[in-house]
DNA sequence: AACGTAATGTTATAATATAACATATTTTAA
DNA sequence: TTAAAATATGTTATATTATAACATTACGTT
Protein backbone atom coordinates (compact mmCIF):
# COMPACT_ATOMS: atom_id res chain seq x y z
CA UNK A 1 0.00 0.00 0.00
CA UNK A 2 1.49 3.40 -0.77
CA UNK A 3 1.78 6.27 1.69
CA UNK A 4 -1.10 8.89 1.57
CA UNK A 5 -1.35 11.47 -0.33
CA UNK A 6 -1.59 13.89 2.41
CA UNK A 7 1.47 12.67 4.29
CA UNK A 8 4.65 15.20 4.33
CA UNK A 9 7.60 15.12 5.35
CA UNK A 10 9.37 17.74 7.76
CA UNK A 11 11.26 19.04 4.92
CA UNK A 12 8.57 18.95 2.67
CA UNK A 13 6.12 20.40 5.08
CA UNK A 14 8.42 23.52 5.93
CA UNK A 15 8.70 24.69 2.58
CA UNK A 16 4.88 24.43 1.71
CA UNK A 17 4.16 25.96 4.86
CA UNK A 18 6.22 29.26 3.63
CA UNK A 19 4.85 28.96 0.18
CA UNK A 20 1.09 28.83 1.89
CA UNK A 21 1.90 31.70 3.70
CA UNK A 22 3.20 33.83 0.88
CA UNK A 23 1.34 36.39 -0.54
CA UNK A 24 3.59 35.81 -3.95
CA UNK A 25 5.26 33.13 -5.42
CA UNK A 26 8.74 32.60 -3.81
CA UNK A 27 12.06 32.09 -5.38
CA UNK A 28 13.89 28.71 -4.25
CA UNK A 29 16.40 30.38 -2.69
CA UNK A 30 13.80 32.78 -0.95
CA UNK A 31 12.66 29.66 0.59
CA UNK A 32 15.44 28.80 1.12
CA UNK A 33 16.72 32.04 3.41
CA UNK A 34 13.14 31.73 4.80
CA UNK A 35 13.28 27.88 6.00
CA UNK A 36 16.91 28.38 7.74
CA UNK A 37 15.40 29.01 10.94
CA UNK A 38 13.71 25.42 10.54
CA UNK A 39 16.52 23.22 9.83
CA UNK A 40 16.99 23.02 6.24
CA UNK A 41 20.58 24.05 5.50
CA UNK A 42 20.94 23.62 1.64
CA UNK A 43 19.68 24.32 -1.25
CA UNK A 44 19.13 20.67 -2.58
CA UNK A 45 17.03 19.79 0.73
CA UNK A 46 14.24 22.85 -0.80
CA UNK A 47 14.52 21.57 -4.68
CA UNK A 48 13.74 18.05 -3.41
CA UNK A 49 10.96 19.18 -1.39
CA UNK A 50 9.96 21.52 -4.12
CA UNK A 51 9.77 18.53 -6.45
CA UNK A 52 7.82 16.40 -4.47
CA UNK A 53 5.35 19.19 -3.56
CA UNK A 54 5.29 19.46 -7.41
CA UNK A 55 4.67 15.85 -8.50
CA UNK A 56 1.47 15.76 -5.87
CA UNK A 57 0.41 18.83 -7.22
CA UNK A 58 0.71 21.11 -4.42
CA UNK A 59 2.77 23.43 -5.42
CA UNK A 60 3.53 24.65 -8.74
CA UNK A 61 6.19 26.71 -10.61
CA UNK A 62 5.89 29.38 -13.12
CA UNK A 63 8.37 29.13 -15.90
CA UNK A 64 8.72 32.48 -16.88
CA UNK A 65 9.78 33.98 -12.99
CA UNK A 66 11.34 30.29 -11.87
CA UNK A 67 9.48 31.07 -8.53
CA UNK A 68 7.03 28.64 -6.91
CA UNK A 69 3.61 28.89 -5.71
CA UNK A 70 1.07 27.06 -2.93
CA UNK A 71 -1.68 25.48 -5.15
CA UNK A 72 -4.82 26.94 -3.90
CA UNK A 73 -7.30 24.37 -5.49
CA UNK A 74 -8.14 21.28 -3.16
CA UNK A 75 -7.09 18.95 -5.23
CA UNK A 76 -5.17 19.90 -8.76
CA UNK A 77 -4.27 17.17 -11.64
CA UNK A 78 -1.14 16.25 -10.22
CA UNK A 79 2.41 17.76 -11.81
CA UNK A 80 0.57 18.64 -14.63
CA UNK A 81 -1.29 21.35 -16.25
CA UNK A 82 -1.00 24.57 -14.70
CA UNK A 83 -3.33 28.45 -15.93
CA UNK A 84 -1.96 31.17 -14.28
CA UNK A 85 -3.03 35.02 -13.76
CA UNK A 86 0.04 36.89 -13.25
CA UNK A 87 -0.30 41.37 -12.28
CA UNK A 88 2.54 42.93 -14.17
CA UNK A 89 2.12 45.72 -11.25
CA UNK A 90 1.78 43.53 -7.94
CA UNK A 91 3.02 40.53 -9.20
CA UNK A 92 0.00 38.67 -7.74
CA UNK A 93 -0.41 35.25 -9.26
CA UNK A 94 -3.66 33.65 -9.40
CA UNK A 95 -4.53 30.17 -11.12
CA UNK A 96 -7.37 30.40 -13.36
CA UNK A 97 -10.19 27.97 -12.04
CA UNK A 98 -11.79 27.85 -15.44
CA UNK A 99 -10.34 24.82 -17.42
CA UNK A 100 -8.72 25.61 -20.64
CA UNK A 101 -7.62 22.09 -21.36
CA UNK A 102 -9.71 20.88 -23.75
CA UNK A 103 -9.57 24.14 -25.95
CA UNK A 104 -5.53 23.46 -26.03
CA UNK A 105 -6.87 19.39 -26.80
CA UNK A 106 -8.85 21.33 -29.38
CA UNK A 107 -6.28 23.25 -31.20
CA UNK A 108 -3.87 21.09 -30.84
CA UNK A 109 -6.07 18.40 -32.53
CA UNK A 110 -6.37 20.98 -35.30
CA UNK A 111 -2.82 21.00 -35.98
CA UNK A 112 -2.07 16.90 -35.32
CA UNK A 113 -0.74 17.29 -32.42
CA UNK A 114 -2.07 14.87 -29.29
CA UNK A 115 -2.04 17.49 -25.96
CA UNK A 116 -0.89 16.10 -22.89
CA UNK A 117 -0.65 19.13 -20.61
CA UNK A 118 0.73 22.69 -20.57
CA UNK A 119 1.95 25.80 -19.06
CA UNK A 120 -0.13 28.81 -19.59
CA UNK A 121 1.22 31.94 -18.02
CA UNK A 122 -1.25 34.91 -18.94
CA UNK A 123 0.35 38.54 -17.99
CA UNK A 124 -1.88 41.96 -17.79
CA UNK A 125 -3.08 44.22 -14.57
CA UNK A 126 -5.31 42.68 -11.64
CA UNK A 127 -8.70 44.29 -10.57
CA UNK A 128 -7.18 45.66 -7.33
CA UNK A 129 -4.31 47.29 -9.24
CA UNK A 130 -6.98 48.37 -11.78
CA UNK A 131 -9.05 50.03 -9.22
CA UNK A 132 -6.06 51.63 -7.64
CA UNK A 133 -4.06 53.13 -10.34
CA UNK B 1 14.70 58.07 -38.39
CA UNK B 2 15.23 54.74 -36.59
CA UNK B 3 17.31 52.11 -37.93
CA UNK B 4 15.55 49.91 -40.07
CA UNK B 5 13.99 46.53 -38.16
CA UNK B 6 15.35 44.13 -40.46
CA UNK B 7 19.02 45.72 -39.95
CA UNK B 8 20.58 43.63 -37.46
CA UNK B 9 24.69 43.48 -36.17
CA UNK B 10 27.20 40.91 -36.95
CA UNK B 11 26.41 39.36 -33.52
CA UNK B 12 22.57 39.24 -33.66
CA UNK B 13 23.11 38.01 -37.13
CA UNK B 14 25.20 35.19 -36.55
CA UNK B 15 22.90 34.45 -33.59
CA UNK B 16 19.88 34.48 -35.67
CA UNK B 17 21.50 32.34 -38.33
CA UNK B 18 22.22 29.67 -36.08
CA UNK B 19 19.10 29.62 -34.45
CA UNK B 20 17.00 29.73 -37.79
CA UNK B 21 19.46 26.26 -38.87
CA UNK B 22 18.57 24.77 -35.81
CA UNK B 23 16.02 22.15 -36.11
CA UNK B 24 14.95 21.93 -31.97
CA UNK B 25 15.51 25.01 -29.70
CA UNK B 26 18.52 25.85 -28.40
CA UNK B 27 19.77 26.41 -25.19
CA UNK B 28 22.18 29.53 -24.82
CA UNK B 29 25.25 28.07 -24.46
CA UNK B 30 24.79 26.02 -26.92
CA UNK B 31 24.32 29.40 -29.06
CA UNK B 32 28.04 30.10 -27.41
CA UNK B 33 29.79 26.90 -28.79
CA UNK B 34 28.21 27.15 -31.76
CA UNK B 35 28.99 30.90 -32.44
CA UNK B 36 32.68 31.13 -30.95
CA UNK B 37 33.94 30.19 -34.83
CA UNK B 38 32.22 33.43 -35.75
CA UNK B 39 34.18 35.50 -33.76
CA UNK B 40 31.33 35.01 -29.99
CA UNK B 41 33.21 34.76 -26.75
CA UNK B 42 31.35 35.58 -23.81
CA UNK B 43 27.76 34.14 -22.76
CA UNK B 44 26.91 37.88 -22.69
CA UNK B 45 27.19 38.67 -26.16
CA UNK B 46 24.92 35.62 -27.12
CA UNK B 47 22.35 37.24 -24.11
CA UNK B 48 22.66 40.36 -25.86
CA UNK B 49 21.57 39.47 -28.80
CA UNK B 50 18.86 36.71 -27.98
CA UNK B 51 17.41 40.24 -25.61
CA UNK B 52 17.54 42.56 -28.79
CA UNK B 53 16.22 39.10 -31.38
CA UNK B 54 13.37 38.80 -28.64
CA UNK B 55 12.53 42.42 -28.36
CA UNK B 56 11.91 42.67 -32.18
CA UNK B 57 10.17 39.26 -32.43
CA UNK B 58 12.72 37.36 -34.22
CA UNK B 59 13.34 34.88 -31.42
CA UNK B 60 10.76 33.59 -29.04
CA UNK B 61 12.29 31.61 -25.23
CA UNK B 62 10.69 28.57 -24.41
CA UNK B 63 10.79 29.51 -20.96
CA UNK B 64 9.85 25.79 -19.24
CA UNK B 65 13.16 24.61 -21.32
CA UNK B 66 15.25 27.85 -20.97
CA UNK B 67 15.93 27.64 -24.84
CA UNK B 68 15.72 29.87 -27.56
CA UNK B 69 13.84 28.94 -30.77
CA UNK B 70 13.75 31.87 -34.02
CA UNK B 71 9.98 32.50 -35.37
CA UNK B 72 8.91 31.28 -38.22
CA UNK B 73 6.43 33.65 -38.92
CA UNK B 74 6.48 36.82 -41.54
CA UNK B 75 6.05 39.32 -38.44
CA UNK B 76 5.32 38.25 -35.14
CA UNK B 77 4.31 41.00 -32.19
CA UNK B 78 7.43 42.21 -31.03
CA UNK B 79 8.42 40.36 -28.12
CA UNK B 80 5.15 39.74 -26.78
CA UNK B 81 2.58 36.47 -26.71
CA UNK B 82 3.84 33.29 -27.37
CA UNK B 83 2.46 29.54 -27.78
CA UNK B 84 4.25 26.43 -28.01
CA UNK B 85 3.64 23.31 -29.15
CA UNK B 86 6.60 21.00 -27.63
CA UNK B 87 6.89 16.91 -28.66
CA UNK B 88 7.69 15.03 -25.61
CA UNK B 89 9.35 12.48 -27.82
CA UNK B 90 11.36 14.58 -30.30
CA UNK B 91 11.48 17.87 -28.80
CA UNK B 92 10.05 19.08 -32.09
CA UNK B 93 8.61 22.99 -31.29
CA UNK B 94 5.91 24.36 -33.10
CA UNK B 95 4.71 27.72 -32.56
CA UNK B 96 0.78 27.50 -33.04
CA UNK B 97 -0.22 30.25 -35.45
CA UNK B 98 -4.13 30.25 -34.54
CA UNK B 99 -4.65 33.43 -32.34
CA UNK B 100 -5.55 32.45 -29.24
CA UNK B 101 -4.70 35.39 -27.46
CA UNK B 102 -8.80 36.81 -28.20
CA UNK B 103 -9.44 33.51 -26.07
CA UNK B 104 -7.46 34.19 -22.86
CA UNK B 105 -8.60 38.01 -23.33
CA UNK B 106 -12.43 36.93 -22.65
CA UNK B 107 -11.41 34.65 -19.95
CA UNK B 108 -9.20 36.74 -18.46
CA UNK B 109 -11.84 39.43 -18.40
CA UNK B 110 -14.48 36.86 -16.72
CA UNK B 111 -12.14 37.42 -13.68
CA UNK B 112 -11.45 41.06 -13.89
CA UNK B 113 -8.16 40.27 -14.87
CA UNK B 114 -7.16 43.13 -18.05
CA UNK B 115 -5.17 40.39 -20.29
CA UNK B 116 -1.74 41.90 -21.71
CA UNK B 117 0.04 39.06 -23.16
CA UNK B 118 0.80 35.62 -22.76
CA UNK B 119 3.32 32.53 -22.88
CA UNK B 120 1.53 29.11 -23.58
CA UNK B 121 3.36 26.15 -23.50
CA UNK B 122 1.36 22.88 -24.50
CA UNK B 123 3.25 19.51 -24.02
CA UNK B 124 1.75 16.57 -26.60
CA UNK B 125 2.67 14.18 -29.51
CA UNK B 126 3.70 15.43 -32.75
CA UNK B 127 2.26 14.30 -35.32
CA UNK B 128 5.35 12.48 -36.80
CA UNK B 129 6.06 10.55 -33.54
CA UNK B 130 2.81 9.40 -33.22
CA UNK B 131 2.81 8.24 -37.03
CA UNK B 132 6.36 6.31 -36.27
CA UNK B 133 5.76 4.69 -32.24
C1' DA C 1 33.30 67.08 -36.87
C1' DA C 2 30.83 66.56 -32.38
C1' DC C 3 27.31 64.48 -30.08
C1' DG C 4 24.16 60.87 -28.60
C1' DT C 5 22.85 56.23 -28.90
C1' DA C 6 23.48 51.54 -29.44
C1' DA C 7 26.48 47.65 -29.81
C1' DT C 8 30.75 45.40 -28.53
C1' DG C 9 34.44 43.17 -25.78
C1' DT C 10 35.94 41.52 -21.46
C1' DT C 11 36.24 40.05 -16.72
C1' DA C 12 33.93 38.89 -12.89
C1' DT C 13 30.08 37.33 -10.38
C1' DA C 14 25.13 36.46 -9.31
C1' DA C 15 21.24 33.38 -9.49
C1' DT C 16 19.28 28.95 -10.42
C1' DA C 17 19.68 24.04 -10.21
C1' DT C 18 21.77 19.32 -10.01
C1' DA C 19 25.52 15.46 -9.17
C1' DA C 20 27.42 12.38 -6.11
C1' DC C 21 27.71 9.93 -2.08
C1' DA C 22 27.04 8.68 2.71
C1' DT C 23 23.45 8.08 6.15
C1' DA C 24 18.96 7.71 8.17
C1' DT C 25 14.12 6.76 8.17
C1' DT C 26 9.89 4.55 6.64
C1' DT C 27 7.28 0.92 4.18
C1' DT C 28 6.65 -3.41 2.64
C1' DA C 29 6.50 -7.95 2.79
C1' DA C 30 8.65 -12.69 4.03
C1' DT D 1 9.82 -8.56 13.67
C1' DT D 2 13.04 -8.03 11.00
C1' DA D 3 15.51 -7.88 6.56
C1' DA D 4 15.10 -5.84 2.09
C1' DA D 5 13.49 -2.06 -0.68
C1' DA D 6 12.21 2.44 -1.20
C1' DT D 7 12.25 7.08 0.16
C1' DA D 8 14.11 11.01 2.42
C1' DT D 9 17.98 13.44 4.50
C1' DG D 10 22.46 15.85 5.09
C1' DT D 11 26.45 17.63 3.01
C1' DT D 12 29.92 19.18 -0.20
C1' DA D 13 30.88 20.30 -4.58
C1' DT D 14 29.78 21.71 -9.07
C1' DA D 15 26.95 22.54 -13.22
C1' DT D 16 23.91 25.65 -15.61
C1' DT D 17 21.74 29.97 -16.62
C1' DA D 18 22.07 34.86 -16.55
C1' DT D 19 23.60 39.64 -15.32
C1' DA D 20 26.75 43.59 -13.37
C1' DA D 21 30.19 46.74 -14.30
C1' DC D 22 33.10 49.22 -17.09
C1' DA D 23 35.99 50.46 -20.98
C1' DT D 24 35.75 50.83 -25.95
C1' DT D 25 34.03 51.00 -30.63
C1' DA D 26 30.77 51.84 -34.41
C1' DC D 27 27.24 54.55 -36.31
C1' DG D 28 23.46 57.64 -37.31
C1' DT D 29 22.12 62.40 -36.61
C1' DT D 30 22.65 67.19 -36.64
Amino acid sequence: MSEALDTLTKNQQTVLDILESAKEPLKAYAILFDTQKKGIKAPLQVYRALDKLIEIGKVHKIESKNSYIACKHKSCDAGTSTSFLICEICDLVTELKKNVSSYFSKQSAEVNFSYSKHNLEIYGICNNCKINN
